[in-house]
DNA sequence: CCCCAACCGTA
DNA sequence: GTACGGTTGGGGG
């Protein structure tokens, strides 16, 4: 080795908890083998090997070595018995992934290194220094802080999970200490995980201040007399023994023998067969194909190797401690391919074992996208409408010139069908692109034209129409209600339709996003080209009518192709899964249902938007002038930094919470803290803040959403963007309409009603409280329900004691906080936050809450329990949302997913009730002759345009559909209750 | 031109 | 303490 070379160390056994805990718990191999740390460990192998230089990392390896541990039993345990003695069980799931790494490392023509009697951790620092001294640089593949002694300019570490360098000015920023310090602040630290003892009472912040002061720990126990705190100068001269013991326990040893010499860590060539059995045996399709494609390896006619699997104590290898529990162990599991990819589908027992052959048979099955075809005569396309009508099944796509479908032309469709839908091979699909809306690029004075070769759109229609509109046709979309939107308003309405994004979305929120690039690459293992590369991004990007058509053909009929793969692959799943009943009822209608509400807009009044913007300017000016005046100083109030500089240094103001990067906040509580404490500036900047806000968000924003030739504004309805079930409204955002303040409600009065009619609002009352009493099965909740009691005042009444009748109005605000933090999975912490009050006082409230109402407590345990046992937790309709991060090792990481459990259920079946309603309201009103139309919801409340001669007969019908939404699916133990009213504008409808 | 952090509007 | 989306400032390329 020389200068130059650059040698990386993987921290194995580091990277094997790592992984374990941080990716989603419940990766399996379809014969039930865990394999989710093997397979971030494969890939993260495959990245580095291939484009290290990409990585923050931006280097190429010419030396390679994966470092494991060998024995817990090494010489520290002989300095220190109690050493990594609270060390528990490793997890079951992650029993069989320790020799799988092994065997994976070795796949990879990888040196695999472990010796008896160290840690990874001292074979990797003895490595490091040796390379180091030869003037090469290393990287050390970790995170671990135990390894950051080791860091120096030639020697830094790499986080690959985070994709992030640690160098020196990571260390110092991390820890306060520069790398060469570490040793000494980790011993006086000390560990819990390793049992590393420290100094009581000094945590790391302590400690760098200290070496900050007296260099390093033998001067700091030298004169440690000379520290004013009391307790801490004790504290040190006490345990200047155990500090001096630590120092050892964590400084890493620089003379291990090495079985392998350095220069024998070059790095060799891959080989692609021997890799590919193993990915193969593994079931990574994805990284299979990668491998592939890298190596030009044929991964079909390659065997999967046969992997040894230890399921028991033995699988960890020599590295387990005596008398550990084996009584879990079994034989060894030969963990071949299974045979589910080459069955014939028509035998599949089950839905699961249709799903499993799928997904298999897909993830495997090249996409040929020299064979999409461009149809550009009319006995093409009616050879394909035929074949279309035969199989009665097509993957569809309608490419419109904007990402909005209210304002897009079509500028082609695409369609991809397979010759037997029931085949699960690729080699069957075929996909297609028909322009005829593409326009020529020339830039000349004319404008451009009609590209040529393409059919007119009046020849396309006639032939595509009655297929769109034949339910006997089924459509399979990624996205539909973009395509629905954009047909309805070139007078075609689809019929009979599917929507992978939906499937995905119901099979798997929570655990990543449903664009079709996301799940081609997740389902199979394919990455589509992205618009940008097609079309261009920015200044000197195209509308998808301007593109080539022969670029456009292969990106269009692409996206088809993929869907279609997806279609066959997800909807197996859903039914495998028990889900295809929410698939259906909760999901599928609402793309029509929400495509009409968004085609039909809602009016607003831009007079009326653009007096409040000018009434907001003055005011904001008025303000402005006081603020700078205030502070001597002209600055940008906007700017939370140049703020922060003004407030909490030029006036000295006292700091409150800091952000997260370090900087003061100057968050609206910080403000206003500050204000109680009789200071002018902060008041002015909330108010300044509240005026701007609504005049940049709202009154300046909506205008421009109002649409030229509808003179409406229209919405969109994002139905996969949460986890919980929850629409999200975007572009403009129409759920998150000021109403709390009097100025912020000026903003309603400008959404009206057309002439001759009036808006509508019904809004569920306290409807996640009644469903928090339905799941819970609360007596006295279900009871005060029932009797149409204040729910928040019966709350405090239980609580504090006090008769509702005459109840002060703080006691109710109280319980009306928590009976939110309930919601919200509730912490002290939050609820002392929300109160203002301390969190041990916090912590007595919730005691209390529990104490009298221990159903909700049993409904919170056993939430979390469902949660971290499955992965994810339902709705009462049986909605999943995923929660992945439950099992983390990070106690914060964890607990906030807990919340978000205990939150998703209620949340959850709230959205589920309110669609259920939307999906039923339309025919509803249909069949009662009504002619309301429903334009916008806000996750509780729908809002109506209602004639003005039928608002009488409409308001009931509104109110019993969603009253009676849950019905018959879930009888619910309480009423649900439903408010509503109609004015000509939506503040005062509301 | 793109991304992130901070902040704030809603249920 | 849950769930979102939009605007701004400020930094990077």
């Amino acid at each position: 080795m020389k200068k130059g070379d650059h040698l990386f160390l993987v921290d194995g056994s580091g990277f094997i908890f790592r992984a374990f805990h941080a990716l989603p718990p419940l990766t399996r191999k379809s014969d039930g083998l865990p394999i989710g740390a093997v397979s971030g460990f494969c890939n993260m192998l495959w990245k580095l090997l291939t484009d290290a230089r990409d990585t923050s990392v931006g280097v190429t390896p010419t030396h390679f070595a994966v470092i494991f541990d060998y024995s817990s039993k090494t010489f520290r345990k002989d300095l220190y018995d109690a050493y990594k003695a609270n060390r528990s069980e490793p997890p079951e799931d992650l029993i069989p992934q320790f020799g799988l790494i092994r065997q994976a490392t070795r796949a990879f023509n990888l040196p695999c290194i472990e010796t008896e009697g160290f840690e990874a951790d001292d074979i990797i620092a003895t490595y490091a220094r040796q390379a180091e001294a030869t003037g090469a640089d290393v990287t050390i593949i970790s995170s671990d802080k135990d390894l950051m002694q080791l860091v120096t300019p030639n020697v830094h570490m790499y986080d690959s999970m985070k994709d992030k360098q640690i160098g020196i000015p990571e260390v110092i920023e991390k820890w306060g200490v520069p790398p060469e310090k570490m040793i000494d602040l980790q011993a006086l630290v000390g560990d819990s995980v390793d049992n590393v003892p420290g100094i009581p009472g000094i945590g790391p912040k302590t400690a760098a201040q200290l070496l900050e002061e007296f260099g390093d720990l033998e001067t700091l126990l030298a004169r440690a007399g000379e520290i004013k705190q009391v307790k801490r100068r004790e504290s040190i001269i006490a345990n200047a023994d155990l500090a001096r013991l630590s120092r050892r326990l964590v400084e890493l040893r620089l003379d291990t023998p090495l079985d392998m010499p350095l220069d024998s860590l070059v790095l060799e060539t891959q080989d692609g067969p021997k890799l590919i059995a193993f990915l193969k045996a593994m079931e990574f399709g994805s990284l299979t194909r990668r491998v592939a494609d890298a190596c030009d390896c044929d991964a079909s006619v390659i065997e999967p190797a046969h992997v040894e699997v230890q399921w028991g104590a033995a699988a960890r290898g020599p590295d387990l401690d005596a008398g550990a529990d084996t009584s879990g162990a079994q034989a060894p599991v030969k963990a071949g391919i299974s045979k589910a990819a080459a069955a014939d589908i028509y035998g599949a027992a089950t839905p699961a074992d249709l799903a499993k052959a799928r997904a298999e048979a897909f993830t495997s099955a090249k996409i040929d996208r020299s064979c999409y075809v461009t149809i550009r005569d009319v006995e093409a396309l009616d050879d394909w409408m035929r074949a279309a009508r035969e199989t009665g099944v097509i993957a569809f796509e309608a490419e419109g010139t904007s990402i909005d479908p209210m304002q897009a032309e079509i500028a082609g469709f695409s369609l991809a069908l397979a010759d037997n839908t029931h085949t699960p091979s690729g080699r069957d699909i075929r996909a297609a692109y028909i322009p005829f809306g593409h326009r020529s690029g020339s830039d000349d004075l004319l404008g451009s034209g009609r590209a040529e070769h393409q059919l007119t759109s009046g020849e396309v229609f006639e032939r595509v129409k009655p297929l769109l509109e034949d339910a006997a046709v089924l459509k399979i979309g990624h996205n539909l209600k973009y395509a629905y939107l954009l047909l309805k308003r070139h007078g075609i309405e689809i019929a009979s339709y599917d929507d992978v994004m939906l499937m995905s979305y119901v099979l798997e929120a929570g655990k990543g996003p449903h664009s079709l690039d996301a799940l081609s690459d997740r389902w199979l293992g394919h990455m589509p080209a992205s618009f940008k590369e097609v079309a261009g991004s920015g200044k000197s990007g195209l509308s998808f009518d301007m593109v080539d058509i022969e670029r456009a053909s292969v990106y269009a009929a692409e996206k088809a192709d993929l869907t279609l793969r997806l279609s066959m692959v997800l909807k197996p799943r859903l039914a495998a899964d028990q889900l295809t009943r929410v698939y259906e009822r909760l999901e599928r209608p609402l793309v029509a249902t929400l495509a009409r509400m968004e085609e039909r807009g809602i009016t607003v009044d831009r007079q009326i938007l653009s007096r409040l913007s000018g009434e907001l300017a003055q005011k904001a000016a008025a303000i402005e002038d006081a603020i700078y005046e205030t502070a001597g100083e002209r600055f940008t109030i906007g700017s939370p930094k140049q703020l922060g500089d003004i407030l909490f240094g030029k006036m000295g103001l006292p700091g409150g919470a800091k952000t997260k990067t370090g900087q003061w906040s100057t968050s609206a509580q910080v403000l206003e803290d500050l204000a109680a404490m009789g200071h002018d500036l902060p008041r002015k900047i909330v108010d300044w803040r509240q005026l701007t806000k609504l005049k940049s968000t709202y009154t300046d924003a909506l205008p421009g959403y109002i649409h030229p030739q509808t003179k409406r504004v229209h919405t969109s309805y994002s139905l996969a963007s949460t986890t919980t079930g929850r629409l999200s409204s975007v572009e403009p955002n129409l759920q998150n309409i000021p109403i709390r303040t009097t100025e912020g409600r000026k903003i309603r009065t400008a959404f009206i009603s057309s002439v001759g009619h009036k808006l509508v609002s019904a809004d569920y009352s306290q409807i996640e409280l009644r469903v928090l009493a339905h799941v819970a099965d609360i007596p006295q909740l279900r009871q005060a329900f029932a009797d149409g009691i204040d729910i928040h005042a019966m709350t405090a009444s239980e609580m504090f004691g006090v008769p509702v009748e005459g109840m002060p109005s703080e006691i109710r605000r109280r319980a009306k906080a928590i009976n939110f933090g309930i919601i919200y999975g509730i912490s002290a912490f939050g609820l002392a936050n929300q109160l203002s009050i301390d969190r041990s006082e916090a912590g007595e409230y919730i005691k209390r809450y529990f104490e009298r109402f221990p159903g909700i407590r049993d409904y919170m345990d056993s939430t979390k329990a469902f949660a971290r046992d499955h992965g994810y937790v339902e709705t009462i309709f049986g909605r999943r949302a995923y929660y992945p991060e439950i099992r983390s090792s990070n106690p914060q990481v964890r607990a906030f997913n807990e919340r978000a459990a205990i939150n998703a259920p209620i949340q959850g079946s709230a959205a589920d009730i309110i669609r259920r309603a939307m999906i039923r309201m339309e025919p509803t009103l249909q069949a009662a002759k009504l002619a309301a139309r429903m334009l916008l919801q806000v996750h509780d409340e729908l809002i109506f345009e209602v004639e003005d001669g039928e608002i009488e007969a409409t308001l009931p019908v509104i109110v019993a559909t969603m009253e009676e939404a849950a019905m018959p699916a879930i009888a619910m133990r309480v009423p649900l209750k439903v408010d509503a009213r109609a004015a000509s504008n939506w503040d005062e409808a509301h």
